[in-house]
DNA sequence: GTGTTATACTTAACAGTGTTAAGTTAAATG
DNA sequence: CATTTAACTTAACACTGTTAAGTATAACAC
């Protein structure tokens, strides 16, 4: 009775179109200038179809971040594998963070920045994607102060201060285009460095 | 002949008016919430007649987040007259600034990350009160450096990692309310305190 | 193969949005 | 008192997110 499967693959597939034209108006035209029916439009579906698949325009968005969340932990994750050095590994995380940021800006904003505009929450939650990319930040944090390198000791401090960094840098980069900065990798690089000699001191 | 007079003080007086008006809405149910016919209502004119003051809804944004940013420049301003320490005056500075953004978070987005989604310049612009804040932390900045007592010696550098840093903060700390943050206080102060070390170091 | 049911999708509509053009009222000027 | 000018409003346009009701088609039972 292969056909229920089939219906609901094909379900899956509609659904998975949905997002990823979502995405990509969201992305280059900004959620809130993104309508039902543009979207509606890209698919080559009447707007209402789209209600059958997401509750709502925030869902279609909470939908999107993520994906977006989950592709950061991937390229999060990837660095784990080689960690010899902690300080190299956690400086190596925030680099990439920092990049994934600037790589897709309005994915970044739709997810730290809007989303949480739109439902407080966010996915912070237990067992969420969120989670799961601050506890990467926490674990390498960790090894950094269990080898003694850092002097502030407390984990969640640390991770938190870490974050604080390189989250302002990237939506300073990423807010204000025109604003002249000194050269973008030695910004992120400085940025890094300073906070990383700052919880050695 | 004091009828003209007259009239432009009437007419600035409803433009005030508008803008409060605005401020409040834009503040409390955020600005994507705020219809020009609800602002109307609340100053008890026709949706239309705020156009006669304002070019759209971006420019009433825009003239909101101007008063934000004079009233953050003004806070700056007064930490200035008695600065013994310069450290300890860019410490103060920051602490300022992170506490004015959660004193008025919606203020705070408003000016930081909602008007340069729409429109991409922002008042950095030469001669802005934008620039002018910037100009502030740079001096702060500059004198710590003149005293030898960053290494990092570029004024530029300097004060954009400084930025980064409070604004990156301030940011997590409005937009996810429900995280379980260290106390805040302690978060603020080691994010300030690990900066200024690594720029030491 | 026919009738029924469930699924997938669409049409039409509602109440709202920012914004503009045209119209009205009242005050200031000659 | 007539005319001009400024301040404000009404009505409308083209759009928005979302829902209720309707339609067509595919899957099932017999």
């Amino acid at each position: 009775m292969g056909v229920k499967e089939r219906r609901a693959r094909e379900k899956e597939q509609l659904r998975q179109q949905i997002l990823s034209a979502a995405r990509e108006l969201f992305v280059n035209e900004g959620y809130e200038n993104v309508s039902m029916r543009k979207i509606a439009n890209k698919i080559e579906y009447s707007p209402t179809t789209i209600y059958l698949y997401f509750k709502d325009k925030t869902d279609l968005l909470d939908s999107v971040c993520k994906e977006t969340l989950l592709n950061l932990l991937n390229t999060l994750e990837q660095l784990k594998r080689n960690n010899t050095d902690p300080v190299e590994t956690l400086r190596k995380s925030g680099r990439a963070y920092i990049e994934f940021g600037l790589k897709y800006p309005q994915d970044y904003k739709l997810t730290f920045v809007t989303r949480p505009q739109f439902q407080q929450g966010l996915g912070l939650d237990e067992g969420s994607i969120g989670e799961k990319v601050f506890n990467y930040l926490r674990e390498m944090v960790s090894e950094c102060i269990q080898q003694q390198i850092f002097q502030q000791v407390d984990v969640e401090t640390t991770g938190q201060v870490m974050w604080s960094a390189v989250h302002g840098v990237t939506l300073l980069l990423i807010d204000f285009p025109d604003f002249p900065w000194t050269e973008k990798d030695k910004l992120i690089d400085t940025v890094i460095h300073t906070t990383i000699e700052g919880l050695k001191a």
